[in-house]
DNA sequence: GAAGAAGGATTTTTT
DNA sequence: ATCCTTCTTC
């Protein structure tokens, strides 16, 4: 399908050529230079891939490809945003589409929207927007739903809809009570999406999927609009965008997918691995090309890797290598407690920074869970140590924002419900739960949204003149901001905030709070400018706001500044360092417990931490303690299995400070500056108090000769029975007067002789059953 | 509408 | 144990 180069010099065309080779190694070089058909990328960690995708890319444009021909997909933004920098670096001025899916599903979805039964605008509503929605159609339905909650509900969705099952498709299982709750919800939930023109996220997928594959003319022209198709991160798709790449790729196959099965750590987010294990069966004569040199980490720290995910089954095998030196050995490490074991990780960085042989930036430090990091924050701020922790959403979550956008999705779309009754009293407009409740079910009989609802406010019966009187001024409200809705982003947002009286309300408050969040609505002023300046007129309120639901303001983690990275595995992925800790890595934790009874489940696990120590360029620390708080508990705890799948021979192994023995005392032997360290941001707060505090759970600890759980293994919730004596370590001695649930939500009510009558959850309690062992 | 009490959950989280 | 959400009450 290459077409011919456009007459230009020759001798001009090799050198550009040769240029785009330069410094490629065999198997880049082929992936470069590959044209038609199906390729399948294996790209090992470190292996130069997005070099190898974005060479292509220009190696295409140079061939004669048309940019608009070319469709690049990546999962997150910042992946793109990568992806398209570095095109434009080798190709200046060609304007080659590089998305997210999900920001490319929607642009597909604004063009057809009719065809899924969508307004011809329409909202997206993020997890929490849905989630509310899931919350309103079970109470309005009055479903029944056996006790599960709302998120366990609209996960059992969102896997229906990864796996491309729609709504009147879904059966429920016999074997799963859940399910039966799903298929009774799964088609009122997506039934009051439609009917206020809105999309989850997984419907961005889903309504793309089902469009191509219903719409056969739609599927055809799109093909051949997107002759070369590229994916970023293959193994991470799930069902759903399986079939919009198989449907983009059926008369022009030209499919070129990059990934590494070995890094498959989104399974429980509908990730199918299979999509990438399977390639060369859905696509005949795919040429499959192995990126095996590792240009990033050590030889110690490549064989470790290696090492370890060579004990799972379900991957494709690579040989990895690397020219790179062998570096000093893998540091593993045991520490009394996670005290310890943050103290000295912040103490080397600490070091390292002052001697100058590092700076702060080169540093990460990876948890499986989040609640890990608070033990580290503490010590790198008692270190005086600058990091900065990545997490979950930020700008665009606050209230204030969203409050403020609410406005803005209403007038964009009067269907959306969500955002009727997130603005409508908000600020403050006496419309109360009463009027509101008698609208919403004049709305439910009609089939209206309830703005519509609103209109009519005089006519629904039960409702208070007042309050009829008031529905009506915000829809007049409403109504008078929708008439400027075509200018400027800018103005859009600054009439809405002064004319619903948000800003006033905010200028008024003697709230502190409310101070800063009127700072982040100006923010949020600057930056529709910003976007209207971008886009000069090109792009309005609904562009706007779908960047604002698709763009993750938190993709804010900033390379440039010089602080130390904390993350998740999970967030770790695509990135590297210099050093890297790895903590805890036990058993429990890395695996995670939840992971031990499945075989595919603890493979990811095993993936995942390949892809932590795969990180790391030149140094790797692991590390476990023995003693590990964790949800108010205290557990021994047990090396992580995956160490024994280590050459851990060849590491530097090392208890801590030397010693075997652990000094109870060296965890309360904080450094000097702890004590004195004084949060700047932090109210004044009564000083001495968490002296008193830590001091009496030292004592506390230390009179407590009974052996910790460490040697009293904790009682399972099935040891436990009616009438039977137990003890707690606040309450003290009790009787158990009832029982219920089963499993984690085991639960006992047990009547303490001094404590009085208590509800306690026997999984995540300390309780114990006193006498008979 | 704010403050306080009670209840529930507690792995990871690209969009 | 602790945090977060939801419900209750004034």
């Amino acid at each position: 399908m290459a077409c011919s180069p456009p007459a230009a010099d020759d001798h001009q065309l090799q050198t550009a050529l040769d240029k785009l080779l330069e410094n490629l190694n065999d198997a880049q070089r082929e992936a470069v230079l590959h044209v038609d058909g199906p390729l399948l990328i294996l790209a090992g960690p470190g292996s130069g891939k997005t070099r190898v995708v974005t060479h292509r890319i220009a190696h295409l444009l140079s061939r004669g490809v048309y940019a608009s021909q070319i469709l690049a997909l990546t999962f997150t933004n910042k992946a793109a945003q990568e992806m398209r920098r570095r095109v434009e670096n080798l190709a200046p001025g060609q304007r080659v589409w590089v998305s997210t899916f999900h920001r490319f599903g929607a642009r597909l979805l604004r063009e057809h929207a009719d065809l899924v039964g969508l307004g011809q605008s329409f909202t997206i509503y993020d997890t929490s927007d849905s989630r509310q929605t899931l919350k309103r159609v079970i109470e309005a339905e009055k479903i029944p739903t056996m006790h599960y909650t709302a998120d366990r509900i609209a996960s059992g969705i969102s896997s229906a809809k990864n796996k491309l099952i729609t709504a009147d498709e879904y059966q429920p299982r016999s074997s799963s009570p859940l399910s039966s709750v799903v298929a009774r919800v799964y088609p009122a939930y997506q039934q009051r999406l439609l009917a206020s023109s809105a999309v989850d996220f997984d419907d961005l997928l889903l309504h793309v999927a089902k469009l191509l594959k219903d719409n056969p003319e739609v599927r055809a022209e799109l093909d051949s609009r997107f002759r070369y198709v590229l994916v970023d991160e293959y193994q991470d798709t799930n069902r759903a965008q399986y079939v919009i790449l198989r449907a983009l790729s059926l008369d022009y196959p030209n499919l070129a997918a990059t990934g590494d099965p070995d890094q498959s750590i989104y399974g429980w987010r509908g990730a199918d691995l299979n999509n990438i294990l399977d390639f060369e069966q859905d696509y005949g004569q795919a040429k499959v090309i192995r990126l095996e040199q590792n240009y990033r980490s050590t030889k110690a720290i490549l064989r470790a890797a290696d090492t370890l995910i060579g004990h799972n089954q379900r991957r494709k095998k690579k040989a990895l290598f690397t020219e790179n030196d062998e570096g000093q050995p893998i540091r593993l490490v045991t520490y009394a407690d996670q005290d310890a074991e943050a103290n000295s990780i912040a103490r080397q960085i600490q070091d390292a920074i002052e001697s100058g042989e590092r700076k702060a930036s080169d540093f990460a430090i990876f948890y499986r869970i989040n609640a890990l990091s608070r033990s580290i924050e503490r010590a790198l701020r008692a270190h005086r140590v600058p990091f900065q922790m990545v997490r979950g959403q930020e700008f665009y979550q606050r209230k204030e924002i969203k409050d403020v956008l609410a406005y803005c999705q209403l007038i964009n779309n009067p269907k959306d419900d969500v955002a009727f009754e997130r603005t409508v009293n908000s600020p403050t407009r006496g419309i109360g739960k009463k009027t509101l409740e008698a609208l919403g079910d004049h709305a439910y009989r009609y089939g209206a949204p309830l703005l519509e609802a609103a209109r009519e406010s005089g006519l629904i019966e039960g409702l208070a003149k007042r309050s009829a009187a008031k529905l009506s001024q915000f829809v007049a409200l409403i109504d008078k901001l929708t008439a400027h809705a075509g200018g400027p982003v800018e103005e859009v947002i600054g009439s809405v905030i002064s004319e619903s009286g948000y800003r006033q309300r905010l200028v008024d408050s003697d709230d502190e709070e409310d101070a800063s969040r009127l700072a982040n609505i100006e923010e949020l002023l600057t930056d529709a400018r910003q976007f209207d300046e971008e886009f000069e007129g090109e792009a309005g309120l609904e562009e706007y706001l779908e960047r604002t639901w698709l763009v993750n303001e938190t993709d804010n983690w900033e390379d440039d500044s010089d602080k130390v990275t904390l993350m998740t595995l999970h967030a770790a992925k695509g990135l590297e360092f210099p050093v890297v800790f790895l903590v805890a890595v036990e058993d429990g934790i890395l695996p995670h417990e939840r992971s031990s009874m499945d075989t595919q489940q603890l493979e990811e696990e095993r993936r995942l931490a390949f892809v932590g120590i795969t990180r790391a360029e030149a140094e790797l620390q692991l590390s476990l303690v023995r003693l590990r708080d964790f949800r108010g508990q205290r557990r021994m705890a047990v090396p992580s299995s995956f160490l024994m799948e280590m050459p851990t021979h060849e590491m530097q192994s090392d208890h801590g400070s030397g010693s075997l023995e652990v000094d109870p005392w060296e965890q309360f032997d904080l450094p000097p500056e702890e004590e004195v360290w004084v949060d700047p941001n932090a109210a004044p707060a009564p000083e001495p108090e968490p002296r008193i505090s830590a001091a009496i759970t030292t004592a506390a600890e230390l009179t407590d000769q009974t052996p910790r759980p460490a040697t009293t293994p904790k009682a399972s919730p099935d040891d436990f029975s009616l009438d039977m004596t137990v003890r707690h370590p606040e309450y003290g001695l009790g009787k158990i007067k009832s029982l219920s649930g089963s499993g984690k939500r085991r639960a006992a009510t047990v009547e303490f002789a001094l404590a009085g009558e208590r509800r306690i959850v026997l999984a995540h309690s300390p309780l114990q059953p006193v006498g008979n062992r």
